[in-house]
DNA sequence: GGTAAATATATTGTTGACAATAAATACAAT
DNA sequence: ATTGTATTTATTGTCAACAATATATTTACC
């Protein structure tokens, strides 16, 4: 089934259109850092480096623009976002808002055969913890994973679009670059175990306090991270 | 002042790349509706009636759809956004959320002097309310004034792009189309009464639930008009 | 008459060139 | 040396034409 998927999507990837195809490219070396933060965007560069014409890169970037990787002046040009800590708090803010309410929705919405996959999952990530012990980067895209079936489960398409489309992107390049590892993976085990306890229970109100717990205090951990690191 | 400011604004108009006029100008024909809510958008048209070329309207289509007035279908084309009652209710639970935190965080960082101007506010939407009696349209603008202006006192950039420059377009565009009044001016002063006054005390808490109470509140009188219209 | 294939038309995707503007550089004055 | 002003260069904004694709129409077949 993997193969399936990941033929089907190779098959995307060559229908789609040239803009989407740089939008993907230069979103991936953003995240990363391979376009390092603050730096210029120039249209003909990139055109020519992807062997495109400005048209359709430009539009790439607009989209860019819009999931706030990129920030555009106009009639002065582009260049990737500074992540600074006052962005990063007013996006885990955010987050702690929306997701706290789709995890009510879940709790609301979800049908009971999809709570059991969400143990599955979770049983999953336990194992693979105890498999890596100390090797966390799994842990990152698998918290992004249980986050997202979250947001997936509260069946509103414009939180899950916000959510998945936007302040993860955002929060991933966080990850990738100001330093690693924001949270212990057992930790966060633990309160996603209590969150799928409450959605199971359908506890609207506890399944949405313990998200926001949740996420606020990962945000504490990213914050002292990243005040160490300014200095 | 005033004068000022329009004459600013004019200027800033001119000066206004093509992409970014002709996006204010459409935007204006989806929400009025102008453009009916389903129809196609010919790229080729538009460009034509507004005399100027394809590039700067695909432009500002692609910012409408960023704000998810026009629906994109890579190859197909575009179309006007229909508002139908799971969208609505989409908004209004994502716009519940966001809010109540907007009131949280103004309870937390508004400056003493901007509650004062708060309260001034309120007080000019009771004289006009007073003065038009029945005449609920300034109401509607007043009341995402009121919004908007708790946004602003979030400082949360996310927050306010995302409720201000996205969601109230939907609510206004559904306002103007699907039915009027969503609800009694006086009902709503005296909820907004409410929450100024959470805030004036420092009670986020407090200011979160009136404001997602207000909100919710909204959406179930929007609902009934949906729903009696639709039959 | 209805359905499927073939053709024609309309519409979006892409390109390269030109125009307008901002940034960088060279120059002049003090 | 420094500041302010021309001049040049780099970069974005705009356009019109062409290519690729999807939709509409016609034609052929049963």
């Amino acid at each position: 089934m993997n193969t399936a998927i990941l033929a089907q999507s190779e098959k995307l990837l060559e229908s789609r259109t040239l803009a989407e195809q740089a939008y993907e490219s230069i979103k991936t070396d953003i995240i990363t850092g391979t376009l390092a933060q603050g730096s210029k965007i120039i249209e003909s560069a990139l055109a020519l480096k992807f062997g495109i014409s400005r048209g359709p890169l430009r539009e790439a970037i607009h989209r860019l623009e819009r999931i706030k990787l990129v920030v555009r002046v106009p009639r002065v040009g582009s260049r990737v976002v500074r992540l600074n800590q006052k962005l990063m708090e007013d996006i885990y803010t955010a987050r702690e808002s929306l997701e706290g309410m789709a995890a009510r929705l879940a709790a609301r919405h979800i049908p009971d055969k999809d709570i059991h996959s969400l143990h599955e999952l979770l049983d999953a990530h336990e194992e693979a913890i105890g498999r890596t012990d100390g090797k966390a980067y799994f842990q990152h895209e698998g918290d992004i994973d249980f986050h997202y079936r979250i947001a997936l489960a509260s069946q509103n398409q414009w939180i899950l679009e916000n959510l998945h489309g936007e302040l993860y992107q955002l929060i991933r390049m966080g990850r990738h670059q100001s330093g690693q590892t924001p949270e212990r993976p057992a930790t966060a085990l633990s309160q996603h175990r209590l969150i799928v306890a409450a959605i199971e229970q359908r506890d609207e109100e506890l399944a949405e306090l313990l998200m926001r717990r949740h996420i606020s205090g990962a945000w504490k951990i990213v914050k002292r991270i990243l005040e160490n690191n300014h200095d």
